[in-house]
DNA sequence: ATAATATTGTTAACAGGTTAACAATATTAT
DNA sequence: ATAATATTGTTAACCTGTTAACAATATTAT
């Protein structure tokens, strides 16, 4: 059983590996002008308090110099401006245009669309299952999260 | 508790883009030669029947473009080595030398050791429990490659 | 106050993948 | 048999991310 759960997971994985495909497939009119990373940059933006270069690439887990380069594209095609705090000289931050909070709508639309279909699938099983699986896959996902977390905490002190 | 177990479900995809990391830490004295993919691919040629290219490219999720340039550094490690069948002119396959079995037999090692510190943790929960997880967790990630497999062949059909 | 340290965001160089075009060989249809 | 089609594996051009080095600014310690 637990080899089963095992090999299902590395499934699991590999297949998530593909989302963005899923994604396209779905959503692929509304995808055409931007990228898988740039919608999610948009709607972290979007999203947060504030968000600088620092804060976003935290939020996306990519590096910062992965999201200098993709505010600037965003910047290029209009979907974001920048503004400053007058007490920070060195902080700079970014909100959506109008073009920019039209694409962040669009993804939410999507994201429910792919929720909805989640959520069908997840329909057939009891309230009970539902509980007990939802449980497992917390505690696991924590588990890995935390066993990850770590490791970059400690890369980064190696850096120093 | 649907929302919640898609949600989890997005952390665990995000958390398994860096599974990569997670078996750095775990077993980098022994990756230090090798990248994860070249490792996969090592532990590919030593699975399956006559590898090629082609082979390797289709159960690695991979291009074969990818496959070939990691075959290219895999030979010039002197990890495997090609052979030939003298019916096909076209098609090389490829072996192990003995330097990559002994990388192929440390992957499994790896293998092992990471199944083991996932059963430990599977090891807290009831039988029962287990069963309603793998049920939900295999018909879930049968949707998905499910949903994945008919994408990749409608852009091959395009394709043609 | 000032020196030491840390943080922010940019850039160049690189890594590892993709797509598209291709030559060589195999397979299929006629 | 031969022509049309498909498959194999390589390559060049590209894309998206990373690491490492850096200038500019903020923060902290003395």
């Amino acid at each position: 059983m637990q080899e089963n759960i095992i090999n299902t997971l590395l499934s699991l994985f590999d297949v998530s590996g593909n989302l963005e495909l899923l994604y396209k497939e779905e959503f692929g009119d509304i995808l055409i002008d931007y990228t898988y990373t740039e919608m999610h940059c948009i709607d972290c933006i979007g999203k947060i308090e504030n968000p600088n270069v620092t804060k976003i690439a935290q939020t996306l887990n990519l590096t910062k110099a992965a999201i200098s380069k993709i505010i600037k594209k965003l910047t290029d095609k209009k979907a974001i401006e920048t503004y400053k705090n007058p007490d920070n000289k060195k902080e700079t931050y970014y909100k959506l245009t109008k073009t920019g909070k039209e694409v962040f709508d669009k993804h939410l639309k999507m994201h429910e669309t792919w929720c909805e279909k989640d959520k069908e699938f997840f329909s057939r099983f009891s309230s009970k299952e539902l509980k007990i699986f939802s449980e497992i896959l917390t505690k696991y996902t924590n588990l890995l999260e935390t066993r990850l977390k770590n490791i970059k905490e400690n890369l980064n002190e190696k850096g120093v």
